[in-house]
DNA sequence: ATGAAAGCGCTAACAA
DNA sequence: TTGTTAGCGCTTTCAT
């Protein structure tokens, strides 16, 4: 079907390794003879095949994205499609390919993982999320596959090079954006106790209250995968408790925009009765009602660095471990606003 | 590095060729042998080579998505991971594994997907969108190389199989819900104009009013990518003209998010004083305030469905060219009020 | 600076 | 039912 290096070799009348190298731009090939072999290749319509090439060289030039299961809504979130927009971004500038993990299921997921590297497909991984125990990294960290982590992995911190934020630092700056703002009864919202992410964001809101002097209350600290069922439940539990908050710390916005609802149905106003501060900084933060207090935490700068740590890693193993903590900024909106105004 | 046919071949005994035919499970190997090799795949850990086997096979078990250059941040719609759930699911459920497009502008897609296609990469490719002269679709059509568009082709319909909501009749539907409730003003509110939904869902719009006898008013039609700047214009506009509209048909839910917001900041409520429906039943348009009226147009399921197309057009290239229709239906949230209310 | 030839791991005639 | 052999398209020594 296609036009063969052998086909370009007969047309520019050289040999086909001579056709490879050219390819790869060889410095010792005669600028002349690159000339006459690309011109051949134009001519054909000559396009190499990346199977062929894979095999010779036992790499491809491409990389696998591993996801959370698509089974938890966590997918609806806009991280996703914003990291992936980091990632091609580099992905394209290098002539790298993405291939994507499927599977709905853990078990799934972890399948289609082995697959991408058993078979070949890829030639390193990202993981787009970390959590405790977590099958697909201890896959490929056993395996010493090449592999990159989004978020802070809990195990072998220090021999699996990752990209993250400093959300325990983070958290807690937002935190004291609520205590400075005169809020003394603070709750907190988090997802999944296993994704590290919300661990650190916990610790980092327990930090500013202990700091401040304040109790941490059991009752105030809420997990929920909110999408599903038990989260509105859970909220109105928590605005049942004979001192209900009147500042919470959620770990994500769009988290943050379903609890706004969630308030309005028990008759509370944000920020009037109940200030709000979350993560991420996704577009709908800044559109929705009132706009979110957040943390910006530059989901397509992590995509970016961490593509760019993959591929070095591939290009050579012996790449020394990495951490690199993206910066994060505040986004001062309306969710927010002084405790003293409330008590007028 | 790893272990190869022909190892496994030597461990049971056999000839290279005869564990090949176990891979693929041949009817003419013996059950004895399919066990006896089996068991020395398993002992030596042996997964056969992607590359290798696509070489020799000219078929690879992988279909590339294509979606819209992620430079418009259509991307951060949650449409897009909602669909590769539905793809997914089959892809992962008939051993496909998934390539996905990079590139920031549509020149950088177009070379990606020359990548996939020229680079054998694929059998197979999925395009996420449908807008009129689009390069992708006409490189893919010119190639004859085996695709399918979720969405409507606004070209050679009749010759490329496509997965689509009928988005006429379900505008027309959601627009006679306004109509209904009293409203005698209403406008459109669309994205990008070269969008085949875009044009499909105005003409539903259009469709309802001239059968219920009213007017199209060209100011009434307002057309912006609203994530970019000038969305905010665009609305202010529509509401300072001398007959504002108390009806809004938008076409997508998030941007019908971002009109709620921009409303509230001319002093006008939803549903009070405008009532709003729109597309797609993200899941945000439930736990968005008001929550939205709108049509649920199962994106998951235009995912499966397409997918099924593609794998069953990659496997026998004569199957004939289908068109299918997903049946939508509409959600009636609280987005939308009479008419007469608003004037009491 | 270029060519010849072996081989990457697998499949698919063709034989037996 | 199984083995032999010749590729798939490219890279890469090793010669020249």
């Amino acid at each position: 079907m296609g036009v063969t290096i052998k086909d370009v070799a007969k047309a520019a009348n050289v040999a086909p390794s001579t056709v490879s190298r050219v390819l790869a731009d060889s410095s010792r090939i005669s600028a002349d003879t690159k000339k006459r072999v690309r011109r051949a290749m134009k001519e054909l319509g000559y396009h190499p095949n990346v199977n062929a090439r894979s095999l010779a060289n036992r790499s491809t030039q491409a990389f696998g994205i591993v996801m959370k299961s698509s089974a938890d809504k966590a997918l609806q979130n806009p991280f996703f499609p914003e990291v992936l927009r980091g990632i091609s971004s580099i992905a394209h500038q290098l002539d790298y390919s993405l291939y994507i993990s499927t599977g709905e299921t853990e078990d799934e997921v972890l399948e289609s993982v082995q697959r991408m590297v058993y078979g070949n497909r890829v030639d390193g991984i990202l993981l787009l999320y970390s959590m405790v125990n977590d099958r697909v990294m201890n896959f490929l960290f056993e395996r010493k596959f090449p592999f990159i982590v989004i978020g802070k992995p809990c195990e072998h911190m220090d021999s699996i090079t990752h990209v993250d934020n400093d959300n325990v630092t983070a958290s807690k700056e937002i935190t004291n954006r609520l205590i400075d703002l005169g809020h003394e009864r603070i709750a907190f919202i988090g997802g999944d106790e296993d994704l590290v992410v919300t661990v650190d964001r916990k610790r980092g809101y327990q930090l500013a209250l202990q700091e401040s002097g304040m109790l941490l209350l059991e009752e105030y600290s809420v997990h929920t995968e909110f999408l599903k069922s038990g989260g509105r439940e859970a909220v109105h539990e928590l605005f049942n408790l004979p001192d209900p908050p009147t500042g919470l710390v959620i770990v994500d916005d769009l988290m943050s925009i379903g609890v706004v609802t969630m308030l309005e149905e028990l008759g509370k106003q944000v920020p009037r009765d109940v200030s709000i501060v979350s993560f991420n900084n996704i577009h709908m933060s800044e559109i929705a009602r009132p706009s979110l207090t957040t943390v910006d935490i530059h989901i397509y700068e992590l995509g970016r660095q961490a593509a760019k740590c993959l591929i070095e890693k591939m290009q050579d193993e012996s790449v020394p471990t990495k951490r690199i903590i993206v910066p994060y900024n505040i986004k001062d909106r309306q969710s927010t606003q002084a405790r003293e105004e409330t008590l007028l």
